[in-house]
Formats: C-alpha cells, structure tokens, sequence
DNA sequence: AGTCTACTTTGATCTCGATCAAGGTTTGCC
DNA sequence: GGCAAACCTTGATCGAGATCAAAGTAGACT
C-alpha cells in the first residue's frame, strides 16, 4: 500500500505550474523551487503521440501536468504491455539515466513540466531533500507496480477491468476534487486497445467485460468513454481489491 | 534495463559481511561502514519461515546475505502472487514505513544482516550518499518489476519457464563467479509451487512446461531442482527475452 | 530398513480468454 | 450531407492453461 504524501504537505506549488505539484516540490523550500524555476519548460503533446522511444536517448526529466501518458515494453514480435500509467503529478524520468527503457506515449493530450537534464541532475546532487522526495516517490512506483503484478498474474478479466475503473473513478475524483463513493460519474481516459495493453488483455475481452458488468448492473455507460457507478462498494468488491486508497464505506 | 554498478565499486564491504555488500555499502565512505557496523545483526531463516507478515508491523530493515527470500502478495481469496524475489544483496525494507505491504518469505535457509530501523533512519538522514545509493537499487526494483509486468502479461508459459531459468543462471553465475555460456549448470532454488506463483501459473502447468523444455533440448534436468543447458542462446531465445545482462554470445 | 510427508510428474477434461470475422458507431474532413 | 478512418461491440470457434485426479519420488524421522 503506497503511503501517500499527508495532504497538508501537497498544496505547494513548483513556481506557476497549474497543478499541486506534488511530484517533485513537497518539502522543497523556497529556494530550491526557485532553482526549479530557472531551468523548467512547458510542452504539450497531442493524444497519439509518442514522447519517448525505447531504447533511444532520454530526452527529458520532469513531470506530468495534465493528460494522461503511458509507459510501455514491447517484446520482439510485438507484444505489448503497458507498464505504468502516469497521471498529473507523477515524474517521467530517471535521474542519471541515458537510455530510455520503455516508450512513454501521450494518451490524451498532455503537458509535461520538463527539467533540462544537465541541470536538474545537478540540482539533485546538493538537494538531498529533492532526493528523499524522490525515493518516497519511486517507492510508491513500486509498490504500485508491484499491485499491479498481482492483478497481471491473478485476476480474471472481469476483474482486472473492475480494477482499472477504480482506478479512474479515483483519478477523477482528485482530480475534480469531489467524494468517490455511490452515483459517482468519471471519464475513462484510455481506449479499448490501451486498456487491453495495460491489463494484458486483447481488446475484444476488454469490450465484452465492459458489456458483462453493464448488464450486471455493476456500471452504467453513458458511451465508451463514460461511466457510472451506482454502487461504489460493488465495484470494489468486483475488484477484488483490498488497497481502497482510503475509502471508506 | 536497470543500470547497474560498475563492477570495481561494489567491492567494498559492509564491515564482515560475508557477501560482497552492494546492496547499501557501495559509494560509502568509511565512516559510514562503521555507522553500520554500529547498528547490524545476523538473523538467519529456515526454508519456507515466514519472515515479515503482510499487514503486520515492518520489523526489519537490512539486505538478504545468503538463500533466497520472496515478496508475495493475495488477494482475500487466497490466490497468490510473488511480486519480488530477492537474492544475495537485495534490501528488504523501505525507510520510514511502518507497515509492511507484502509477506516475506524465506524460500532457502536465508541469513539477513538487518539494522535497527530508528537508527538506520537517522542515519540516512544525514548520509546523503546512501539515500542516493537506496534511490538507484529502487529504481532498479522498479525497472525489474516493469520487466516482470511485461512476462506477467505477455509471455506464453513456456516463456515464463525459459526466462525465470535466465534469472537463476545468471544469478548462480554470480554466486559461482563462473561465465554464462554453454553447458552451464545451476540450482533452481525455488519450488515449483514457488515458481507458480512468481510467473502467475500452476504448479502443474511449470511442471509440464519443464517436461516440454527437457524434451526439446532446451534443459537437460538432472533432478527437479539441478538443470544443465547445452546451448544458452537458445534458452535465451526461449524466452524472447531483449535484456541478456550483458551476455554476449 | 520402513513409513510419512512434502514435492513432482503425468493424464483427462474443462473453461476462460484468444482468435477470426462481421457489423456498428463516432469523429473529422471534404 | 457524404465519406473515410478510427474505434467499439458482438458472434462463432479455438486452444492454452486451469482444474480434477492419480501416481511416482525423495527426504526426514523412527
């Protein structure tokens, strides 16, 4: 279970970013933040489009802003799985890395808050702050991904989709800052075929469970993209999920 | 592809450790070692002892000294996913949690150098060095986790068998300090319920899938636990694995 | 040595999700 | 509006791996 950052040590924010910049400025102090300042930048990228190759040079540090991006590994033939979604706020990037291990791949469209490599590894070096900051943060990756291995290995299609509902329904929440709980309406911000890759599923398993806990009731779909859940605890039970994200019913 | 040590720097050792300590010494200076040495104790396990209980409180901080010890996660019903697997030098424990997320288990006899946990906290606070030596074996765990995702998701059982087999050969070649390449012999140290779980199978199915690999010539297998390889390229091949760890054939 | 227990192998059958194949729906563009 | 491309759904069938069942094997204890 990932232990989160206490939400009072959240809200500062890395200069102007739009978002609570969880990522990387919790426990920065003003100066630090300044130097952040200097050498970040702002790009956008459309939804489709690749960010980073595997295999190729890693171009950029930083973090997710708004959108949603995804990381993939890709064996030979063309399989491919998804090995972790990165929503606003989660960090693209390893610091003193120079090859880049997975594509990173825009979801929807996506802005990220890049630091210049050079610059931000220096920072690192004399911040040990920023590199507590970032162990926290790389230890709840792997808790996640771990979590995730567990759903990769053990849980049926049904659901392994009720999971990734859960998923957004959270993601939603925070991010529109209202309650998860019963009557909640969310966005499901990946296609059938991303979904399919992040489960390890095919895209036809993917629609049919999609339609299976429709007709049980468990979701309502306004269209592909639009979900309803009547019945919150129902959904987490589908889940079969014990880790709630601090729900209670 | 985790980025591992340079060879010549993990030479150095954590006081008497008998191990080769590259798990938290390595970048150390000496007065660091000796703060260590200060706070450690050996603790060895039987085979198949639980060492840390999912849920219960995180009693130890310290790396894996000898055998084999697993990180394992269920779901309520009692289905089962290994979700790490840790070899001589692997760190067990995360700084400042509480509660541990998985069960450890010792899956050989396995001895543990283990610091006190509020004492190895403060350390780390002012060590920079070894927070930043934590920060890369994380990372390290989470690239080793994605690749797992992506057996976990992708990979035919066949596959899951060929590449757990890398895994032991290369880490026997390490034990050994022996070379990869044909005709190599190792032990397979887990069983084969244990290797169910890890690659998300049956018992019965790494069963017949070592039976299928002995008939084609992939393993010769002296006894369940003994395999020798005649041609390692092709076990490599077998599973359509990208990383080799730096084997060249 | 003999017996117990834990581990492993093999066989028969079943099932969930993959695969193959059409349609249906939405979105954007002319 | 009409068309194309991308995305989604549904149906029919297949097959890899699960499940159920039964032997075989190897330590460990007496």
């Amino acid at each position: 279970m990932p232990q989160t950052v206490p939400k009072l040590e959240v809200n500062l924010r890395c200069g102007d970013c739009p978002i609570r910049h969880r990522a990387i400025c919790a426990y920065c102090d003003e100066p630090e933040l300044e130097r952040l300042d200097d050498i970040k930048s702002y790009k956008t990228y459309k939804a489709g489009e690749t960010i980073v190759w595997a295999g190729e040079e890693m171009p950029l540090i930083g973090s997710v802003v708004s959108g949603v991006a995804t990381l993939s590994r890709s064996l030979p033939d063309g399989r491919r799985q998804m090995v972790g979604l990165l929503l606003p706020s989660d960090f693209i990037g390893r610091p003193g890395r120079k090859v880049a291990p997975y594509d990173v791949v825009a979801a929807s469209e996506v802005m990220i808050c890049q630091f210049r490599v050079a610059k931000f590894n220096l920072l690192i070096d004399d911040t040990p702050a920023l590199e507590r900051r970032l162990l926290d943060m790389t230890m709840d990756e792997l808790d996640s991904a771990r979590e995730w291995m567990l759903l990769l290995g053990r849980k049926t299609a049904r659901e392994k989709i009720a999971s990734v509902l859960v998923i957004f329904a959270r993601r939603d929440a925070e991010l529109q800052h209202s309650e998860l709980g019963d009557g909640l309406r969310f966005e499901v911000p990946l296609t059938r075929e991303a979904m399919a890759d992040y489960l390890g599923l095919t895209i036809e398993t993917v629609s049919r469970q999609f339609s299976a806990l429709k007709k049980s009731g468990v979701i309502i779909m306004e269209d592909a993209r639009h979900i309803r859940v009547p019945d919150y605890v129902r959904l987490l039970d589908e889940a079969s999920d014990d880790s709630d994200g601090g729900f209670i019913a």
